[in-house]
DNA sequence: ACTGGATTTGAACGATCGTTCAAGCTAAAA
DNA sequence: TTTTAGCTTGAACGATCGTTCAAATCCAGT
């Protein structure tokens, strides 16, 4: 009776995230993204409704894959702390080698997007909320094991680490200087970076 | 003789800088700058060359009003550091009610090229060194006023400054609560951000 | 007033944009 | 084997893209 879908969803949201993630939303053709995912238009649209669609599905991959990334980060040593630091050094270091772009996904889609694509901006911002979460979830944990004192607000601190990320991810962009980018790591893992007092 | 342009370069330049700034690269249409600036086809491609031509003088003056913005600071204050603050404050905070973008304009910008346009990314990577330069030169002169320990990098404090200015106005982006943006700028200045030890 | 050289105008170019849809095709049900 | 539901195809749509250029316009110098 019912005929399915004779492609496989999850690897063609994988390649339009690849894309997608490269040259952003408005740069990215419906042709290019013909080409790279193997789809004819008919197709696309009866799959995805749209360019926004398609790029909505991107967007959520995109996350998950991060998430995925810190989960696997915190699940390979017993130190949250340092598997908060591992995931910077895999995000901000490693992906210059291999992901399409050094920059954060949704950090591209917020700094390209406006009004214009409302939904798509709010997405982006709705699932960059959940990255922060989840950070301060790994320093709730931290907490319970005493690597941070009972007194910290891992709100603040997740915050904070996620602003650093944000502008870590954009500064490696703008530096071929690994050794330079990765030494940033460290200082903000030491917190020996800025020492002013009575400004 | 000679027959001088009729319109005033600067102004032009200006209203061109304000739409790239909110649209981004991609996103602004000739027709769009056409309808801003005044100007049609012809005389646009007579005295800029291209979009691409254009949008390179655009960055220009972007960066020329942020070196001015960071001058002003400085000169308000006897104290380098409170200029740096108060550059950090104005730029992030004051930027959500007038300017385009809360983004800045060349962080946008090599957010979202790629090499497909090599020359305009490399134009905005270079013109956020020479930001980092003048970061830096603030920070030298806070040496020479002794509110720096002579010690201090002043090469790498500026480049953590301009990552964290760059992680601020993205997060910024994301939140409109402005007491706790306002609140980041202050634990930056204060360090008192994250505090970890052997880990 | 007239001239001449530079600027400005706006129609038009070919290319490409996101999207639609009738026709073709495929595989499960009968 | 035939039917049939629904996925896939690819030509085609109108809109818009960045850009060009011949013609109209302007104003300084005579």
């Amino acid at each position: 009776m019912t005929k399915t879908a004779r492609f496989d969803r999850q690897t063609v949201v994988e390649k339009a995230t690849h894309l997608y993630w490269e040259k952003g939303f408005h740069a990215t053709s419906m042709r290019n993204l013909q080409d790279v995912i193997d789809m004819r238009p008919g197709s696309i649209y009866a799959s995805f409704g749209s360019k926004e669609g398609l790029f909505k599905e991107a967007l959520q991959f995109y996350a998950d894959m991060s998430l995925n990334q810190l989960a696997d980060c915190t699940a390979k040593t017993q130190s949250p702390i340092r598997a908060l630091k591992t995931f910077f050094n895999s995000v901000v270091i490693d992906s210059r080698r291999n992901a399409p772009s050094n920059m954060c996904m949704l950090v591209k889609t917020i700094s390209e997007l406006t009004d214009d694509n409302r939904e798509l901006l709010f997405e982006a911002k709705r699932l960059l909320s959940t990255i922060e979460q989840s950070l301060q979830g790994v320093l709730d944990t931290a907490k319970d094991c005493g690597e941070l004192a009972e007194d910290e607000d891992t709100a603040r601190l997740a915050r904070y680490l996620q602003m650093q990320l944000m502008g870590l991810r954009t500064y490696a962009r703008t530096s071929d200087d690994e050794l330079t980018v990765s030494s940033m790591i460290d200082d903000i893992f030491n917190n020996k970076t800025f020492l002013l007092k009575n400004h």
